[in-house]
DNA sequence: CCCTGATTCGC
DNA sequence: GCGAATCAGG
């Protein structure tokens, strides 16, 4: 069910440039789902404030090099007739949520990983907020701040928290997020 | 084959 | 309104 909390956190994640499918996965419903949800809101009028922003994905898949292909296999038996389409496994899903995508040692991460971390917008949410009450995905409740808070695939990611004044946001986030064109 | 979003249409 | 199935593409 389409929640009020729900929608503002697929308007966040959606806006913040993560794929239908890690919203999916973050919300428990499918992709397409996801999907179908943001073309109904963009039609609605709902999605004029949460653009997706132009450019590549803030959380990107490294492209690594090729895994080394098996020597030699035996010869697969026929597969049995499926009887239900096969559904994403989830170990992929979570693979693209950025698990086991940063290397456990900053020497080992490439570079073009670590410039593609640092030219992320997370990166901007280092000033703290005056009322900020850092919170999980789980806490984030309608009123509150949904400015997030670091790496969005590190486990001390959070939210801002804080009481929410405009749209989506506190005082503090609302006036770095909606800025009058000058 | 891995993935992405877009669209259609029965429910 | 919802989302599975499908489509079109990287």
């Amino acid at each position: 069910m389409w929640t009020l909390d729900r929608i503002d956190t697929l308007k966040s994640l959606w806006s913040a440039g993560r794929s239908a499918a890690i919203i999916a996965c973050e919300l428990g419903v499918t992709r397409n789902a996801v999907i179908g949800k943001v073309h109904r809101l963009q039609e609605a009028g709902e999605f004029d404030t949460f653009p997706r922003p132009p450019g590549p994905p803030v959380v990107r898949l490294p492209s690594g090099p090729a895994r080394k292909a098996p020597a030699a296999r035996p010869p697969k038996p026929p597969a049995e007739p499926r009887t239900k389409p096969a559904k994403p496994r989830r170990a992929t899903l979570l693979r693209q949520m950025g698990m086991d995508v940063v290397p456990a040692t900053p020497a080992q991460a490439r570079p073009e990983q670590l410039a593609a971390e640092r030219s992320t917008a997370w990166t901007r949410a280092e000033v703290r907020a005056p009322g900020e009450r850092p919170c999980t995905l789980i806490e984030l409740t309608h009123d509150r701040c949904r400015w997030p808070l670091g790496d969005p695939a590190a486990e001390s990611f959070r939210y801002c928290g804080g009481a929410r004044a405009h749209k989506s946001y506190c005082a503090h986030h609302g006036a770095l997020a909606y800025q009058p064109r000058r």
